[in-house]
DNA sequence: GGAGCGTATGTTATACTATAACACGCGTCA
DNA sequence: TGACGCGTGTTATAGTATAACATACGCTCC
């Protein structure tokens, strides 16, 4: 299960090293050298990383990111923090917005599958060097 | 402001006819014996439906909808739950989940300007006529 | 060993989504 | 009248994602 390829390994690694989220196409541009050389290999490897909770979608951004939180094990809907300044993202975990999640999961729906949180601004670091 | 050229009318009527997101091509396809015949035409009109908040855009599907709170005026993030078996998306209005999104927003960022949240699943209309 | 099968990988082509860039017409107002 | 804003129209292109098919390797079962 957390037995990646070392193709799949090149793309955490990147996600992991970026201090932005990374769209399907600038990853191919990075890993071009490195045997990645087609679309449907970076999608193929993202939605393995994504299988196994060690990458998210940002929906908002057609971009991913490297999970930011290392336990790895527990079931979390991935909510982020985006700052549309700098690029950066936060992944926000708290105990409320997941008993709202859920709360609301069970209202509206029979069946939950996924949970989309992502809200944009500027983060707190941005808005000092505002011009 | 609410000031709608007969084209962004036409927009808005097909969203709000339709029981289904609908993606910007499919409103194209729709409309094109109507004056509408280019992308940039129906996403500027999109565009203003939502600056008006008279439509939202799904971020998860790529696609568009009406609004279905009629009031209209309150700011309201547009939340959403959305049925993967049958198509049909209903708009979540929920104190709790607002305050959760202000309280979270002002925690991680300094300043929010948009607020994504859309949760998948099998509707309960969907859940018996599963085979 | 070799047939059969599943999984991973690779490649080409194409579909789908969104915007850039420029052109035109038409009211308003100095 | 002419400068301007604004809505609109068109062509072309950029950016995102998947279909469809081909190949290769590692298994199991006989
Ligand atoms: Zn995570
Ligand atoms: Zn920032
Ligand atoms: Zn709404
Ligand atoms: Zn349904």
């Amino acid at each position: 299960m957390t037995d990646l390829s070392p193709q799949n390994r090149k793309v955490l690694a990147l996600l992991q090293a970026a201090d932005k989220p990374l769209s399907a196409y600038d990853i191919l541009a990075k890993l071009r050298r490195h045997g990645l050389r087609s679309p449907p290999t970076i999608y193929r490897a993202l939605e393995q990383l994504m299988r196994c909770g060690l990458a998210h979608r940002l929906e908002s951004l057609n971009a991913f990111v490297a999970c930011q939180q290392h336990d790895g094990a527990h079931d979390h809907a991935g909510s982020f923090a985006i700052c549309t300044q700098c690029g950066a993202v936060q992944e926000i975990e708290d105990p409320a917005l997941l008993k709202t999640i859920k709360k609301l999961g069970a209202k509206f729906l029979a069946q939950m599958n996924k949970g989309v949180f992502e809200l944009s601004g500027t983060c707190h670091a941005c808005v000092g060097k505002r011009k």
